[in-house]
DNA sequence: GTTAGCAGTCGCCAGCGACGAGTGCTAACA
DNA sequence: TGTTAGCACTCGTCGCTGGCGACTGCTAAC
């Protein structure tokens, strides 16, 4: 990041050299640059020229040779300069924004179906593992909660917070109760503990615990358990799409198919969603970690490109793609952008027009 | 399966044949059986008898050599025929039983971790890929619903259904409403709908369509369409468990990686559990597909083992799992017994303890 | 009916050489 | 000093070969 610029020469190299690998696939070769340096600018040099060039962006680390009579190949940092220097911005073509926007179209106001539609839509358009969250309050309040009953002692609780997220939890009680206690009791609570956090539900538990006939003690100690439950941070689901994609880029078929399984394995667990919330905390725009930046051992020939979505200090959530390190950036990057701007555009359009009908943001 | 018995002795090598092939991966040779049999048996055969009785069993289909100079191998005949007469109905150890049993009571009550944890112990103790679905009621039948206003003119609607699934739907109404409104309305549409099922719902709105108003019209459409989603043949989500555990048999990590690819994905896009439901749906206890008699042409190689869980003819759900053709079938079959035996009694005592609080199983 | 022995088949693997791709270096040129 | 053509060199890939070993089917004897 803080290394210097290297000549304008080197750069035009290493972007012609990043591009090519990206498209083929193979280390690229001395003769190839020329040829292509030659067609983009006007008059080129040869190859020998190149290749004292190449062989100073290898000491700059920004390069390698896999073996001595192979072509070069893009270092991660090598990649990292092209991200940060070389790549031109690109923006969708608007043929497929259209049609991206028209898939949203279709799924009218189904919050959970927008962002599972993102997921398959970058799984599709990148070639790439996706993986979205959902829109989440940045610090979890009761809105409302319900209470029904399944059977004689068995309760369900339906908690809505304020971020529209909805939990639902059984309960067994010691005695049977019926739907009007029930919902006689739920009237009452949800007066009282409307707009709290957990902390706040908890803190009030502690003062007053005796004023709480047991059926209430154990109903207020669930929500709270609901509502310390969410983290803003760590989602505790998230949509994923596209392993089968992912999987079928040439670099997992050659070579150990062992390599395949890890990469199955740290999806499934999505222990490296978590592991990105830190980049995003205070940053905007677009993050790209490349290959060994990723702190997962197994994913240290692919990168991530992530960003926040959501309307900055209330609601947000988090959209990614995991891709091999050789990917077009700067189309995955287009793409992640525009998908995250759809993303707050809808949520900002769903929550805004006109305030929240109960004001439960401040108590 | 309408094949002949095969002779005693046959059935005796074919048997060691399966149980060495499974334990070991290699195709077994003549000389290995002739160990293995004068072990079990006490006064065993010579390798070339053996050899005989093998060139016979070849006859029959039963099994087949790779190549010349390679051992046997059971064709999927031979595992049916295995599956069929040969292999013994083995129990779990009662430790393991133990072990299961604890990690339940671990997660009291809560009816989705119990499937979730089936996937996850069945993955574990299998070494395979396992998808459990929730358990469905026979019937979809609305329990009770309620609406929240969110915002202004955007209600999130919640519904049970008689089997305790619980749906939510944004619905965004042409007009704004309080939640007094909306609470009146519930109560009232709820006395008016509850124990229906979709085509009940939608008839009635067909007869007296006029007698709603537009906004209970809007709710009550979306009752019906909720409900008339419900399949009970076709869940419509599941938990899968262990794809990576799957991958790591070493019939992945030899030959073409391409098989990997193309089973995650029938895995992710659960084709495979929709087209199971056949099978089960008059049949009791366990079922076994083995190898090539799947429809699915990625899982020519792979056997499943399936079961319906639940309270016959009221509510239940599916276990099933997914490994390599070569397995252990008798413990496959006794875990996957165990487990969905675990369910239905579980099942069974959260819905039994007295009837249902609200009567609605008739009209 | 059973078995030992033997010839025969074939997959696996290590070793080998030809080939070709691509480099670094040198020397010559503008 | 920068640029370039040419050349020697390295090394991965591929196809071939021969030896080894695993198993089998067959034969002949018990």
């Amino acid at each position: 990041m803080a290394e210097h610029r290297v000549s304008t020469r080197k750069e035009a190299i290493l972007r012609a050299l990043v591009e090519e690998y990206v498209s083929t696939g193979e280390p690229v070769s001395s003769k190839v640059l020329a040829d292509q340096l030659s067609i983009v600018h006007g008059g080129g040099y040869g190859a020998a020229t190149i290749r004292h060039e190449l062989a100073s962006l290898e000491d700059d680390g920004l390069i390698l040779q896999p073996h001595v009579s192979a072509g070069r190949v893009p270092t991660d940092l090598g990649y990292r300069y092209f991200v940060g220097h070389l790549m031109g911005e690109s923006r969708l073509a608007l043929e497929e924004q259209r049609l991206i926007r028209h898939q949203f179209y279709q799924v009218q106001h189904q919050l959970d179906e927008w962002v599972r539609l993102t997921a398959s839509i970058l799984a599709q358009a990148l070639q790439s593992a996706a993986v979205v969250t959902p829109p989440r309050a940045l610090e979890a309040r009761l809105k409302h909660f319900e209470m029904l009953a399944l059977y004689e002692s068995v309760v369900l609780l339906v908690v809505v917070l304020n971020d529209g997220a909805v939990r639902q939890e059984r309960l067994v009680l010691d005695l049977p109760i019926t739907q009007d206690d029930l919902s006689r009791m739920a009237r009452r609570l949800n007066e009282r503990f409307q707009g709290a956090t957990a902390d706040e539900v908890a803190e009030r538990i502690q003062r007053a615990a005796t004023t709480f006939e047991p059926v209430e003690h154990a109903v207020v100690m669930a929500l709270a358990r609901i509502l310390a439950q969410v983290d803003p941070l760590v989602p505790d689901y998230f949509y994923s799409e596209g392993i089968a994609q992912l999987l079928s880029h040439q670099e997992f078929s050659h070579g150990d198919p062992e390599r395949m399984r890890r990469v199955v394995e740290v999806l499934r667990q999505n222990s490296f969603l978590p592991a990105l919330a830190p980049h995003l905390q205070d940053s905007e725009g677009v993050q790209v970690i490349i290959g060994g930046e990723n702190e997962s051992e197994a994913l240290h020939d692919m990168s991530l490109i992530v960003a926040r979505y959501g309307v900055k200090g209330e609601i947000g959530g988090l959209v990614g793609i995991l891709a091999p390190t050789r990917m077009h950036y700067s189309r995955a990057i287009a793409v992640v952008r525009y998908l995250t701007q759809m993303l707050s555009d809808l949520l900002a359009e769903t929550y805004r027009p006109g305030r929240p009908v109960e004001e439960n943001v401040d108590e």
